[in-house]
This record gives structure tokens, C-alpha cells and sequence, in this order.
DNA sequence: CCAGACTGTAACGGACCCGAAACAACCATA
DNA sequence: TATGGTTGTTTCGGGTCCGTTACAGTCTGG
């Protein structure tokens, strides 16, 4: 399945879904702390510390703080790995579900009337 | 026209073109400033300060600081009105223009191959 | 058992951003 | 030409994020 975008859709798009983002009464989540909860909701777990940081080709510290503050906004939350104490794994919560849910529906709903 | 997408693919077109985003070299912009950015280029002049701030729902020393930095990284520039010396008219720069079809490349690209 | 490699995290200094309020420049109208 | 309302900007205190570096806990192979 293959969707076709002019320029000027794929931009509209962007700035529609950007406008809804910062209109609504949500923090606003950085550019990378979406690409970590995408990341964590779309692929397979298990997720840690590392494999974030490598795939988003940042550093360790940029993924704890993301981590951290999606944390008390309780959209992941996080466990010791207890077959490698050293790793943490970064787990789905029900607000972080629901939080992409609706931004989903936001971006469904903006290419739908494009 | 119209977008048919799934929830799997909307999150997913996000996931991939905000990972675009974050590997790039580019420093990354806040949602913020890339809904202003888009609004420039994609509604019709003039732009003031005022008018940016009530259609994003943001206090004018939001838009003022957005300009600031994107000032810098010459993606926009800023000149007095000169009918109404108040005002601050927004424009569009080439290198606004390159990134912002730069953008949409990167959102087009990943929409086709969904 | 222990030295080294590997995890994630904390500390640091600097940069940026926020909202609220104060501010300076400018216009308009009486 | 004063005065009140408009514009965009600056300032203030507080917060977040960055990259680098240093650190503490954990595993593992000799």
C-alpha cells in the first residue's frame, strides 16, 4: 500500500498536525521524545537504554531524560531487566496508548480531508 | 483529494519522518517553530507577529523568541512595515524554502512507501 | 575471585524556552 | 499636540534540554 503526496499536501499535513499539537492543552513533546514513544509502541520489544540511543543516533543521557520526563507524564514507564540487572527496559503504559491513539486520529483526519 | 490511512500507518509516517528529523545534522526545531515556519510559507503574507501568535494560540514573546532562533538559522527574516512602522512583517528566505522541500521530500518519500 | 567491559544514571555548564509583566516605539484621534 | 491604544521586544525567575564527563551497579572471562 503506497500513499502519493504532493508537496504542498505533505506539508499541509505537517503543519496542520503541528498546529492541532500545540493547540491543544497537552505538553508539547520534543520531536525526539515522540520518535522514542513511536519507537517503543510501533517495534518489538524488548527496548533499552542503548538500543533507543543507537537508533535514534543520539546519546545515552538524551534517552534517560526523555525517559524521565515521559515518565511522570506516565506515557512509559520503566523495570529493571532481572536477567541483565544492568539493563532497563522501557515498557508501554495505558496513557501513553491513548496518547497515541489520539494523535493518530489527528493525523488520519487531517490526510483524510487533504 | 482525500488520505485514506490506518492507525499503523499514520503513527508510523510520524515514526519515520521524525527519526529523519533527529538523524539529520540540521538542529532539530520544536513543534513549535516548525508550525510557525509552515505557516509562513504556506499561508498567504502579510505575516506580523500578531497574527502568528493568535492563530497558534501562543503569547507574542513565543513567536518573537521562534523568530529569533530561526532568524539565525536564516530560515526566515524580519522587516518593518513600513505603512505601519508597529508592525513586524515575517518573509520567507531560500533557505527557508530549501528546508521546507527538504520536508516535504522526507514526509512524501516515507508516505509512499507505507 | 577479580579486572575489565558493559549497563544506565547523575553532575556540570551552557543554551534555549516558557508565561507574565514591564517596556519602547508607533499610530490615531480628538 | 497630548493621550490612549496598538505594535513588537525585553526582562525576569524558573524550568527543560543539550553534550560531555564522571560515576555506580552488574556481568563475564581468565
Amino acid at each position: 500500500m503506497s500513499v502519493a503526496l504532493s508537496t504542498a499536501q505533505a506539508l499541509t499535513l505537517w503543519h496542520d498536525v503541528a498546529l492541532a499539537l500545540v493547540r491543544d492543552d497537552e505538553p508539547d513533546l520534543s520531536v525526539r521524545q515522540v520518535c522514542i514513544l513511536l519507537t517503543i509502541y510501533l517495534e518489538a520489544p524488548p527496548h533499552t537504554v542503548r538500543d533507543l540511543a543507537k537508533k535514534l543516533g543520539v546519546t545515552k543521557p538524551v534517552i534517560t531524560r526523555a525517559l524521565d520526563t515521559m515518565g511522570k507524564l506516565e506515557l512509559v514507564s520503566r523495570r529493571r531487566d532481572e536477567k541483565d540487572r544492568r539493563n532497563v527496559l522501557v515498557q508501554r503504559t495505558v496513557k501513553g496508548a491513548l496518547y497515541l491513539e489520539r494523535l493518530a486520529d489527528t493525523i488520519g483526519n487531517h490526510a483524510k480531508s487533504l
